[in-house]
DNA sequence: AACAGGTTCAACCGCGAAACA
DNA sequence: TTGTTTCGCGGTTGAACCTGT
């Protein structure tokens, strides 16, 4: 049987104060991002190592970008998330001053919900074959109603087209969101990148190829087979 | 103005994997 | 090699806020 992260008792949870904000601040700025479970106490903090943990990465780091998301920042949610399915570190890493809980969360209100009404599936990035929901009643579509209970039931439909980290380890994966991954795409690993996009009718497609620029440097080259009617697939171009 | 329903987002939970003893 | 601890991630929740009636 697995301890429960916090056993202390009485431990703080729930929103956080701005003194407890500022401890946290102060402390990270005179030591660092040490050990996690210690600093609760060395900082004076009546939270788990966790708590905060989440607190300085999801907002008080200095580097956090807060505002609304770009189109750039947008298209390029879209085609990470192509690529890598709900890996949202991952994407984050791409998406400067972004937190992975942020870009989850602007996935999961806003993106989503503007591929669905668009007609396509935002698990797998495929046209849906059901006729899209009007974008005039995007309010069918509760992030809360889908989102959550959707990626429970329907695992397999949320996985990405390809896994480009199939054949990959754990530890691969880390260093990569650490280091570099673009230095492993183009290094060592024998990783299948490349990206078929299928468009359920055939006709009338067009095949696109695309470097897609992660941190100027070209690091995937994927096949994308689109439909010029398609308009949400030309985020693809 | 009051209420209901929808949306957003900060925070928590549980799990898997790495690190360590 | 095995068991335990710690970390990091993705999924989920719920309070606060927004919007329509």
């Amino acid at each position: 049987m697995r301890k429960p992260c916090c056993d202390k008792e009485g431990t703080n949870k729930g929103a956080w104060s701005k003194q407890e904000d500022q401890k946290l601040i102060d402390y990270i700025r005179i030591h660092g991002e040490g050990c996690w479970r210690s600093l609760p106490k060395a900082a004076g903090l009546d939270r788990c190592g966790k708590s905060c943990r989440l607190r300085w990465i999801n907002y008080l780091r200095p580097d956090i970008k807060r505002g609304n998301f770009g189109q750039d920042e947008e298209d390029l949610i879209i085609k990470l998330h192509a690529l890598l399915g709900n890996r949202w570190s991952l994407i984050a890493g791409r998406l400067p001053g972004r937190t992975d809980n942020e870009v989850k969360n602007y996935w999961n209100s806003h993106i989503r919900r503007k591929l669905i009404s668009m007609g396509i599936d935002p698990n797998n990035h495929r046209l849906n074959q059901i006729p899209p929901i009007p974008f005039s009643q995007p309010k069918c579509v509760s992030p809360a109603a889908t989102s959550s209970h959707e990626s429970m039931n329907n695992n397999e439909s949320s996985k990405p087209l390809i896994k480009p980290f199939a054949n990959t380890t754990t530890a691969d994966r880390v260093s990569e969101t650490t280091s570099g991954f673009e230095d492993e795409i183009s290094g060592s690993l024998d990783l299948n990148l490349d990206l078929t996009i299928a468009v359920p009718s055939a006709s009338s497609l067009t095949l696109v190829q695309e470097k897609l620029q992660i941190n100027s440097k070209s690091i995937v080259t994927k096949e994308v087979t689109i439909s010029e009617q398609v308009p949400t697939l030309a985020l693809f171009r």
